[in-house]
DNA sequence: CATATTCTGATTGTTTATGATTGTTATTGG
DNA sequence: CCAATAACAATCATAAACAATCAGAATATG
């Protein structure tokens, strides 16, 4: 087994587990103790994991966090019909917002009316969008390391030079109580911002969001329309009384 | 099986599957394993991929850029040796300004003195300054299409909260009369406001460029240290006269 | 057609990653 | 607080992967 395929290994394993033994990265990887001690060091180095005491912890404050590679591949389908949804809103010579996320990241492939500007603040969805002909302008600031998304004071200030008719975003978690949450703070504040720059304000969150609640909070059910997709798991109804709902029937 | 083929075979397996071991290309191409780990070197210094002990990988945020991927490996090791060179002034804890452009990328492998600050308008230097582990931040701005640099207004307002200790800048043309000039002017401005913020301001150039004009002016000689290296076509004594000069001597 | 150049695959030392072993440091229970 | 045990870091031998070199084949050039 190569070395980025036990690295990939070992961070899925930690994904999933918040704290894992190194016997098992043995067993999952079938290297030798060595060669699993040696690699949690480099990854601890990288920044990517905590060693502990019997074997590594997930750094905090990237509980829900993922690579945008890890997560890309994750309910696509889904992610793919709700993101075709959204872009039905959206209307000759719209001035959007598009967050950085791999859901706004679907909704590219559907922006074909005429005239869009698209402001993001998604490195990611930039090579995207100019292949899509889309006029695209980006926030500045600071790069976030992981999800390369701008970040900090200048993404704010940044932003403040524009207004969008559109805003869409994605979250980590969709709570009757507590709202929209997300779980970097930096994050929830270009949200916030972005709702109040927007005409309207569009959260798209797949069924699994629903009932969850992350570290920042960015918007309360009210104030925005939430587009999700049908789930026999979650019962909707409820959160049809505080949002604007919009699902996807497949 | 010709080179551009095995190159072809070698891309799309990696696509499939994130990392492939030589011997899997060695099948797959029925060539040697010589003649895998020259294509391997070749990709890997175009940019395509990362050699790792056993095989390669892909490149992570391969979805950021593929377009600015590298044109010309004819002046790439010039280009590398003049980025040294530019390299060897930056001291522990300095704030840079990076212009987009090849040149000023070559540098980013020399950035490894502690606690640098990175500010830079082309998109296509992110990820890789990431990876070397510098702090990186970005201006705002709309989206060149076809480079992939920041530019406009919103460019200029977001530079303003920075300053650098250094800069360090592209060009297309040097010359006596005409100073530093480059195609594009929305850039021009970018560029000369980087110098004016900066305390000392470089210009990376490779011979090519000494007496060309291009559209946009956007430095004079005397206000900016040209780092370039030897040439047996240009005498470059005239330029010394003018501006500081530094010379690569290979 | 002859020569030069590039490309290829085999061979060679050299480097690197790995797993076993050793002694050292942390944690736990009495 | 001390001993027992588990986890750890350090070291080492080995096998795999590697870069460098070279000779022959394919290709280009004049």
């Amino acid at each position: 087994m190569l070395t980025p395929e036990r690295h990939a290994r070992i961070l899925e394993l930690l994904q999933a587990n918040e704290v894992v033994r190194l016997q098992q990265f043995v067993d999952a990887t079938t290297s030798s103790e060595s060669t699993i001690r040696r690699d949690l060091a480099q990854l601890e180095e990288e920044r990517k994991l905590k060693r502990v005491h019997g074997g590594a912890a997930l750094l905090k404050g990237k509980r829900d966090e993922q690579t945008v590679a890890q997560k890309s591949t994750k309910n696509l389908q889904e992610k793919r019909k709700i993101a075709q949804l959204a872009a039905q809103s959206i209307q000759p010579g719209d001035c959007l917002y598009l967050d950085a996320g791999t859901t706004t990241y679907e909704m590219i492939p559907f922006l074909t009316v005429e005239d869009l500007v698209v402001v993001t603040n998604g490195i990611s969805l930039v090579n995207t969008l100019l292949e899509q002909g889309v006029q695209t302008y980006l926030l500045g600031g600071a790069v976030k390391p992981n999800t390369h998304a701008l970040i900090g004071r200048g993404a704010l200030t940044s932003m403040q030079s524009y207004r969008f008719d559109k805003a869409f975003l994605g979250t980590n978690g969709i709570h009757l109580q507590h709202g929209c949450t997300t779980p970097d703070p930096e994050e929830a504040m270009i949200k916030e911002q972005a709702i109040a720059l927007a005409g309207e304000a569009y959260v798209l969150a797949d069924p699994s969001k629903f009932h969850e609640v992350s570290f920042a909070r960015f918007a309360s059910l009210e104030e925005v329309r939430i587009i999700t997709c049908e789930d026999k798991e979650i019962d909707l109804s409820s959160f049809q009384q505080h949002s604007k709902l919009e699902v996807v029937t497949s």
